[in-house]
RNA sequence: GGCGAUGUAGCUCAGUUGGUCAGAGCAUGCGGCUCAUAUCCGCAGUGUCCGGGGUUCAAAUCCCUGCAUCGCCA
């Protein structure tokens, strides 16, 4: 029996809703608990939020709300959005939870009690209007970058933790246990940070100041501060300091988190367990953020859709397939819709999808549906055996997730994938099926075929669970059993003989992303900009849009777009530049006419066509009018 | 300003200790198959391995230097 884990996420901090990023986070986590479930590991897994501070306070004042109000409204979306990534945590925590407050009281107490905590006052230069303290590095000559208002030097008394106590402790400890922040990149940057002198942690705000937040058990006139009370989720979590829980699955806590609280967790935290007698976690794990480049579309023609909005379009198992194969741990990635359907279509619809497809299709086709039987010895004398190939996927499988390195787990999978591929290729069934004599070879590669397919639903399952029990499903197998189990996937001949398939189906259907910005932008409401209260611009800023009358020289329709019509324009230069007003200009009436131009416009692609500029038309109602020029110009002429 | 990372085919990246290391996937072109979701299989490429020096019989791989990008710190 292995032994149990403990993985968590950091618990978000309400003050924004969720993204991208957090959803990445939970994702891994969730991956790694289910792959904990594959080696039959007893996994607790922990997510949640953090929901008290100054910036909370200010959110919801915003909203006309209470904090408590706001911060319910937030924790829920959080709460509310893992079941439909399918996401199965164990526990979510808040930092509002009255366990959670009692855990960071009883610490504080005790952690004041050894003396590491102390009383000091300090002089800094604060903002009024931010209602908070900057360091002369943060101002902008001198002044607030929000307010752009003078700090003032005010002078205020704080609790702080004798962090700089634990510096040469924590950092021997990292040099003894190398695996203990990880990628070593992070490693790295935690020890050069411990090369100065550590400062001591101010963990307390006056009430004068703060009300939002856990008052300090000694001192009545303070409360906590940020990371003393978030942290500490860990092992609120788990019941500390006697829940069982907390004696199980503590020993083997690894915590996740992105590279922008690197420091929190990777000095502020193990030191606080220290001083607080508490054994420090086992593992930190560091990933990168995702790039999210909106750049590539335009906005304006409605066609940007928000990351977490992917699910709903592509499925919850193709994004989250697309965030664990397209990310390295550990470093940065670029998302875009573009390349989540690139791989969707590539990987999952062409290469997972198809042979899953074809292989059962095949076993209707010859066998009615009905799983054949292998003769092993013909098998041998053919070499059909697919099970080698197999069994490398899985140990590579799980070597590389072991490691965190999840796109190279991914990669062994689709190679045995590609194989399996391949191997209908080379063995070509249609051809075996045509003649009796070489029925057997027809079984033993279909049911090879089956049984490779089996291993592969196994495989993908910390990843995409729906998909892995579709596909058990239709391999006549019980999804509702544990077929994920590592043994099982080491194993051969699990299906049996004569059991009767349901019909095939289509795992991931292609996308035609033309076609979906298509109707997007066919769907995207125009835009009412009377409506619309927009920053004034110097007259500089304008002339950066480059307007140049043209003369439409061709027009043509977009076969299956309905409002788009193709144009060619003289602009002293010829450009093609497509354009939303085929329900309102027919081509013969376009070709001649004077238009007005967006010349330096990022090109686009749209239908498969670059389209190199803009018409300028009014909307109303959705029914557009274009500009036109009141005497003709010759094309190129600049608009002024 | 200090420390560090990265810079390899159109794109995304592999390349452990220097010697089939010039690669993979995607995209592109051509050919083949028909069981399959116009899918699959095969073939073909293209590269001053950031620039410049150096060490070595031999460097994408080690050293120095310059440039670019990024991160952490001040």
């Amino acid at each position: 029996m292995t032994e149990p884990l403990y993985i968590t996420t950091p618990i978000y901090y309400v003050n924004a809703r969720p993204h991208l990023g957090h959803a990445y986070t939970t994702i891994v986590a969730d991956v790694i608990s289910r792959f904990a479930d594959m080696k039959k590991q007893d996994c607790f897994f922990l997510t949640g939020t953090d929901e008290h501070g100054d910036k909370i306070v200010r959110a919801a004042k915003k909203e006309n709300m209470t904090p408590r109000e706001y911060v319910e409204k937030i924790s829920s979306l959080f709460k509310n959005l893992w079941p439909e990534l399918s996401i199965e945590n164990s526990c979510f925590i808040r930092t509002t939870d009255q366990s959670h407050i009692k855990v960071v009281e009883e610490v504080l107490q005790k952690i004041y009690d050894s003396g590491d905590i102390y009383f000091a006052e300090y002089e800094g230069q604060y903002c009024f209007g931010c209602e908070r303290f900057y360091a002369e590095r943060e101002l902008l000559n001198g002044k607030c970058p929000d307010h752009g208002s003078e700090p003032e030097i005010i002078k205020e008394s704080n609790y702080f933790f004798k962090m700089s106590k634990y510096q040469q402790w924590l950092i021997d400890h990292i040099k003894q246990n190398p695996e203990f922040i990880r990628p070593e990149r992070y490693k790295n940057e935690v020890l050069s940070f411990l090369k100065e002198p550590l400062e001591d942690l101010c963990i307390s705000r006056p009430k004068s100041r703060l009300k939002w937040g856990i008052t300090l058990p000694f001192d009545e006139d303070y409360v906590t501060y940020v990371w003393f009370d978030a942290l500490l989720n860990y092992v609120s979590a788990l019941g500390y300091p006697d829940g069982a829980l907390y004696k199980k699955y503590w020993p083997h806590a690894q915590h996740i988190v992105a590279k922008d609280i690197l420091k929190p967790h990777g000095i502020y935290w193990p030191t606080i367990l220290k001083s607080a007698g508490i054994p420090p976690y086992k593992h930190l794990n560091v990933h990168g953020f995702w790039n999210v480049d909106h750049g590539k579309m335009s906005k304006s023609i409605g066609n940007v859709v928000e990351p977490l909005q992917m699910k709903n379009i592509y499925g919850t198992d193709a994004f989250r397939f697309f965030l664990i194969r397209d990310m390295v741990f550990g470093l940065d990635s670029d998302y875009s819709e573009q390349a989540m359907v690139q791989r969707l279509n590539t990987d999952l619809a062409n290469d997972l999808g198809n042979l899953f497809s074809r292989v059962i299709a095949m076993v209707h086709k010859y066998f009615k549906g009905i799983v054949p039987r292998v003769d092993l010895v013909l098998e041998q004398e053919m070499e059909l055996g697919l099970k080698k190939d197999a069994f490398n996927a899985v140990s590579c499988f799980e070597s590389s997730m072991e490691n965190f390195s999840f796109h190279k787990a991914m990669i062994a999978l689709w190679e045995f994938i590609s194989k399996m591929n391949k191997y209908v290729d080379v063995t070509a069934p249609w051809v075996l099926a045509k003649q009796k004599s070489t029925r057997k070879q027809l079984e033993a590669v279909i049911y090879n075929l089956l049984e490779g397919l089996r291993i592969v639903s196994g495989l993908i399952y910390p990843v995409m669970p729906d998909t892995s029990k579709n596909m058990q499903k239709h391999l006549g197998l019980n999804p509702e059993t544990s077929f994920f189990n590592l043994d099982l996937l080491r194993s051969w001949d699990v299906i049996t003989p004569g059991t009767q398939l349901p019909k095939g189906i289509t795992l991931f259907p292609r996308i035609d992303f033309e076609k979906i910005q298509m109707e997007r932008i066919e769907n995207s409401p125009s835009v009412p900009v009377q409506n619309k209260k927009l920053t004034e611009i110097t007259l500089e800023e304008f002339f950066k849009v480059d307007l140049r009358a043209a003369t439409v020289m061709k027009a043509e329709i977009i076969p299956r777009a309905k409002k788009l019509l193709k144009l060619e324009v003289d602009m002293g230069e010829i450009r093609t530049i497509v354009a939303g007003i085929a329900k309102d200009y027919t081509p013969e009436e376009l070709v001649g006419k004077q238009v007005v131009v967006v010349a330096n416009l990022k090109p686009v692609k749209i239908m498969g066509i670059l389209s190199s500029g803009m018409v300028l038309a009014a909307s109303e109602n959705g029914v557009y009018s274009i500009t036109t020029l009141d005497k003709n110009v010759t094309p190129g002429t600049p608009l002024r």
